[in-house]
DNA sequence: TTTAAAATGTGTATAATGAACACTTGCCGC
DNA sequence: GCGGCAAGTGTTCATTATACACATTTTAAA
């Protein structure tokens, strides 16, 4: 791989090559979890001395053979332990004094993750679930990420069958009720909230039966196969 | 600003700082036109070998002290004289082979300009106005990052007020029908498309009539001024 | 000046979707 | 067996989207 560029633009000829690659790439991953009625988000204390205290989310430099997605992934299987992870990129932000040691210019991803998974485990001590509603302020622009995030996530959430990524193989529907309340925040009728997930599609009713509840148990449902989407199965993946 | 980066994961110490440095940046833009009924897209023939005669989107490399942006900004104002205009970030292309000359990952942004501005002028022989209909194949993965920003386009040109860039500053309701058919590639009826647009309230009625076409003509409209959003007024902007 | 062509401008009826709302049933725990 | 709690289920009403037709205005040509 040749490390001369060969754009040719009136511009580009009077800058050095270094110039032109004294920028990191990195993506960050905005991992969140359901726990509790709450929707989490996984956070680690920042290193840098200019953020003493303050939390960010999950990131690294991207190398120079691993394209984004394997980038994020990478992140994400380090520090979760798990694999087959549902990501999405959401936005690249590249301001220039975003990062206070270089310019770093990161893309990041969301991505929604089971936290009671048998896979699941935080491979650092730093690393805390914290509560979205809960998040005042963070390292970088960090907050920032995090509200296009949920932004998307927001956005998302009706249209397509997501959310199931941060549930159990197996749910009630009003534990996923809970869930897009919590997400939303907001609250839902539940008969109106049934009938706009029946008309969907998305779901097979198992025939189980909740077992662990104080009382009358709801049946169990589980996302249909074909609606599944994780990184290794996505529909459109670049 | 240090060139050592700070970011201590365990990965990073055993990688060079060459090595991280190594991938370049650009932004491309996807400029969107529009003339005769048709939606278009400003192309330039590749001056790469590997893609002899196909074209490509607008882009260049994104400098050391500017934001992707303004970097954006630039390419767009270089490129057609024009300022303040729309532009919107859509996707980034992080590929490992996307460009046959080295590691370059690209920020994509569609902008959309009114082709008969009187600013507007083609700074280069080499760029063309293409039907976005005719368009099979183009550099780079140029044609994945032209129908991901038609695709984003599409999706916001009915709840954003954003396509009103392409026409010049009056207009009549015919004509920005014929604008959202070329755009969605499907027909509307006419009562309801006008039903739809008065319910949103974005357009004043100029009290003016067309008066250059060979049939009854009709009111002539502007956006109103607080729906106008462009790159110097810009509601969101990271 | 009459007439044909073409597009403007407008309203209503019907269908689909979304929102509000209450009661009976089943299981648990005491 | 009784109280507590959530499951399960339909209907009404309001809003929104769709389908559809006719009279009017202007230009251009006969």
């Amino acid at each position: 791989m040749s490390k001369e560029l060969n754009l040719k633009t009136a511009a580009i000829e009077k800058i050095s090559h270094l110039d032109y690659f004294n920028i990191a790439i990195s993506v960050d991953c905005v991992i969140f979890g359901y726990d509790n009625k709450e929707l989490k988000v996984l956070l680690i204390k920042s290193d840098l001395e200019e953020f003493a205290g303050l939390y960010s989310v999950l990131g690294d430099l991207v190398r120079p053979d691993e394209d984004l997605e394997s980038a994020s992934y990478r992140v994400l299987s380090e520090r979760t332990g798990m694999e087959d992870v549902y990501l999405e990129q959401v936005h690249t932000f590249g301001g220039i004094g975003r990062h206070p040691s270089g310019r770093v210019i990161t893309t990041a991803y969301y991505s929604l993750i089971d936290i009671k998974h048998h896979k699941f485990k935080l491979n650092h001590n730093e690393l805390h679930w914290h509560s979205v509603n809960d998040i005042k302020k963070l390292a970088f622009d960090h907050k920032k990420i995090l509200d296009k995030c949920l932004n998307r996530l927001r956005e998302q959430v009706m249209e397509h069958p997501v959310v199931f990524n941060l549930l159990p193989e197996k749910f009630s529907l009003r534990e996923l009720q809970d869930l897009y309340q919590a997400i939303l925040d907001i609250d839902l009728d539940r008969r109106n909230f049934r009938k706009k997930i029946a008309i969907k599609d998305w779901l097979v009713d198992l025939n189980e039966m909740e077992n662990d509840v104080p009382h009358r148990p709801g049946k169990l449902y589980a996302l249909k196969k074909q609606h599944q989407r994780t990184s290794t199965n996505a529909v459109v993946m670049q």
